[in-house]
DNA sequence: ATGGCTTCTCGTAGAAGA
């Protein structure tokens, strides 16, 4: 039995975070696939050859400004896969690759902005798309981890002041509904396997001192299979590179698997 | 306080994030 971790972080922006994406990976040698949501880097400026100096192997596809996706990983990286077959979408959020064994999808879920934005519907419609995608994917690949910035927040536990959220995009029922057809897919909100402590979060607003009031969201999931919930011993959400200088708003979020 | 802060860009102000 050997055990793996699969992360996901969102690092709004790699150019700026590398440094602290190495250093997070350098501290978690049991990390065998990161996926990072939000690199905003187009593959041409892609730190590749710092990674793989790292040790490690990484996929990737991204864009300017906005969005963009990549599996690091220790081990090789097989069957990769980015973007949702069929859906039609000009922004860069979704990897999927089988890494020892583990199919690990990671995605950059849209934001939606605001339930009156166009993006609402968007961010419905990308959510519906992924639906409508992954029971073939867990049938071909039973070992499965849904990973990412899923930019719900399934529960009002998961809310800092779900009333001064209430209705809002990120909570919205649409969105929330969408979530539990994930969970009703089989997938496992690997977070609730554990007792937690109340008020943790994943994200938390640059502004108003977001992170000192822990005024945030649990918006960073790892959803798991049935043969990996039933092998998961840990799902941790880590806010020490919260406190970094420059820090992502986002937290990782990792599992263990006892495989 | 319909803001705050951080990132990005055919940039130096405005959009977007969540």
């Amino acid at each position: 039995m050997a055990t793996m971790q699969i992360a996901t972080w969102n690092v709004n922006s790699l150019k700026v975070r590398l440094p602290q994406v190495l250093d997070w990976l350098a501290a978690h040698p049991e990390v065998t696939a990161l996926a990072l949501q939000e690199t905003k880097l187009e593959d041409k400026n892609f730190p590749k050859a710092e990674i793989e100096a790292a040790g490690y192997v990484v996929e990737f596809m991204g864009q300017k400004t906005y969005n963009g996706v990549a599996m690091i990983a220790r081990a090789p990286i097989q069957d990769v896969q980015f973007q949702i077959p069929g859906f039609d979408d000009h922004q860069v959020r979704l990897v999927a690759a089988t890494v020892q064994g583990v199919r690990v999808v990671g995605g950059y879920f849209p934001n939606g902005q605001s339930l009156e934005s166009e993006k609402y519907p968007y961010k419905l419609s990308w959510l519906d798309a992924l639906l409508a995608w992954l029971p073939g994917e867990l049938s071909r690949y039973p070992r499965l981890a849904l990973v990412g910035d899923f930019n719900i927040a399934p529960e009002d536990r998961d809310v800092h002041d779900p009333v001064k959220w209430a209705g809002d995009v990120l909570v919205s029922p649409p969105e929330r509904e969408r979530f539990f057809k994930l969970v009703e897919l089989g997938l496992v909100d690997s977070f609730r396997l554990f007792p937690q402590e109340d008020k943790a979060f994943s994200w938390w607003d640059y502004r108003a001192a977001g992170f000192r009031r822990n005024a945030g969201l649990r918006i960073d999931h790892v959803l798991l299979s049935a043969p990996l919930a039933a092998a998961c011993t840990a799902c941790v959400i880590d806010r020490e590179p919260r406190r970094n200088e420059r820090p992502s708003d986002h937290a990782p979020v990792f599992v263990t698997l006892a495989l």
